[in-house]
DNA sequence: GGGCTACGTGACTTCGAATGCAAATCTGGG
DNA sequence: CCCAGATTTGCATTCGAAGTCACGTAGCCC
């Protein structure tokens, strides 16, 4: 049995027993844990041995009641599972954590339950949040009638003006069809994300628009963003072009990795050599060997650090202008796309 | 501007807010926000329309003070990019958040941050932890002074008891074995994980040990759990076993999948045709048809279920024994091994 | 109508730390 | 040795909700 001095140990030793373990006022004791606070050398050694010894950390929720500044920022993430949201997340946790700042993390496992997690947002008077999450444009309203900060990720406000950071769709898919065109494709197809995606749509339109810039048109289908959905996208696309389908542009990583298992598994096609493939996201699985995607890697630890950033700054200064900021993906030259 | 009544609406308005308003005290706006409580009908839909009008959420940061109830639990993870974990922590975040619970995410970097972290878990007082992480003895020991119940997932206390929740690498890695055996093979080889990792050193121990009672040895090189880490392994068991490898072990699945895509790309050798290739966890991947991994499919929602179940029940009697809960995986009879 | 129960309600205290302010102590100079 | 000025220190209050207790009121029965 570790257990020593029961009772306050099993309870959590408050300031006030350090207080009077050490022999001094409960605001000594406070002061003595905080930054720039003014105490003697002498009573801080005689506080800190006391606290020390009752095992004493400052009960965080009763800071937060006072100060009122919970050291907590809510994350919210719609689909964790992603693949590429993992990472993000891990940043992020990290990143807030050097700060001093916890994260409440909040998970969707449908679009509906936002409400609810909004309301528990709300509850535990988060200092600000990072979303990843499509959220009404009243919710958002919610968060600056509040005074939250909020930093969308990989989205901006829908006709509200909300502070974002972005991994440039329009750059990146530009990238990407101008690698085709060199690479001399004639056939296009595009495997577009769910309808309730903001980079979804804003990279399938950045795709169509380049290609309509060099003449092209092609038909789009629709997935889900998964592994699933790139099959079923290559073979719809396969009836929609009679099979001439020569280059597919994939709305995001996953897909494209799934349309290049059912090209080769299901139709025997070659790849690149008989059908060029390009995804967005740079996941893990896009350097794989079996896939060596010619992708746009997201500058994920750019953007994370940026996002707590400008949440930090937001906390501090809640008046800050709506800044959106937008990052260049890197062109990764994978073996997936035939080169000019 | 959608923000109306200003300054209670930005400060958060307060149950004495509501109070004023509804014209009752603030014991009665309390009682009507919990469950049992007695308030007259008339009354409580006072006080609900007082509260919609001013916007009032309970501030949990103080319920959190008085009840000694923060509704939180820490779940710590080392390393959330693992493929494996996002699925688990989506889970947790999901169930705890029904049964009235948040999260409070730590992700670790490095080992050495364990300390940090839990400097942390104490100060917010948190009701409970799940941990999926690497602990000193002693810092389980600090959970157990302080009266935090927590749950271990996929690993168990070492010397302390401890409640846990693990998938049973013993039956898994049997199974695994047993269908490689009836499978003919005659070569074998294991990737192990990296050495501090508890399943790792479990599902190896159990595969080579069942393999023993067989009358097989064979040669054991150590990997990182990651991708690379499965073909550096199969290159050195390649030297090991002068190229008469024609069965792999991996201790989980990401490296099953390097090292069929290096044997692939780099040694020119079919899988499973010449060479057969188990992992383990049940990761999204492995599902894909470039590798349909044969492997053991942790049930990760019961045991997630399991976990949640288990850490409320001892939140609310903190006597309770510690507990371990052992699932067995399913055999996922994929296309990388032969079968017999 | 008196007395009883039962429920509803409000005053007050509590949780644990932060902080403004006043008192106490220390420092050094004269 | 005393006093001005600078540090330290403690007292008292505050944050927002929960819960105890005691009082008020309504309903009911005899």
């Amino acid at each position: 049995m570790a257990s020593g001095a029961s009772k306050e140990v099993q309870r959590g030793a408050t300031s006030y027993d350090v207080a009077r373990r050490a022999g001094v006022s409960q605001s000594a004791v406070s002061r003595c844990f905080k930054k720039g606070a003014s105490v003697a050398p002498r009573t801080r050694e005689k506080i800190l041995t006391a606290a020390r010894e009752l095992n004493y950390y400052p009960n965080a929720i009763a800071q937060g009641l006072i100060t009122r500044r919970s050291n907590l920022v809510a994350v919210i993430i719609s689909n964790l599972t992603n693949l590429y949201y993992p990472e993000v997340l891990a940043e992020l946790t990290q990143r807030l954590s050097t700060q001093g700042i916890r994260v409440l993390l909040f998970s969707l496992a449908a679009e509906s339950d936002v409400d609810e997690v909004l309301d528990q947002v709300w509850r535990y008077r988060v200092d600000g949040a990072i979303v990843a999450a499509r959220l009404h444009p009243d919710q958002l309203a919610a968060f600056a009638d509040r005074g939250v900060p909020v930093i969308l990720y990989n989205r901006v406000g829908e006709g509200v003006p909300v502070a974002s950071v972005c991994c440039d769709s329009v750059s990146g898919e530009h990238a990407l069809v101008d690698a085709l065109i060199e690479g001399d494709h004639q056939v296009f197809g595009i495997i577009a994300g769910p309808a309730d995606s903001y980079v979804g749509e804003e990279r399938v339109e950045a795709a169509r628009s380049r290609l309509h810039q060099f003449g092209r048109v092609c038909p789009i289908v629709r997935g889900d963003f998964d592994y699933a959905s790139g099959g079923a996208g290559l073979r719809e696309l396969m009836q929609l072009t009679d099979r001439s389908l020569d280059a597919l542009i994939c709305a995001n990583d996953l897909m494209a990795i799934g349309a290049i298992d059912s090209a080769r598994a299901n139709f025997g096609i070659e790849v690149p050599e008989g059908l060029s493939v390009v995804g967005f996201d740079g996941v893990g699985p896009a350097t794989w060997l079996a896939y060596q995607l010619t992708t746009i890697r997201q500058p994920v630890r750019r953007m994370t650090e940026a996002a707590v950033s400008m949440l930090i700054e937001r906390i501090e200064r809640p008046e800050l202008s709506p800044e959106q900021r937008l990052f260049a993906g890197e062109l990764l030259q994978g073996n997936s796309a035939r080169l000019g």
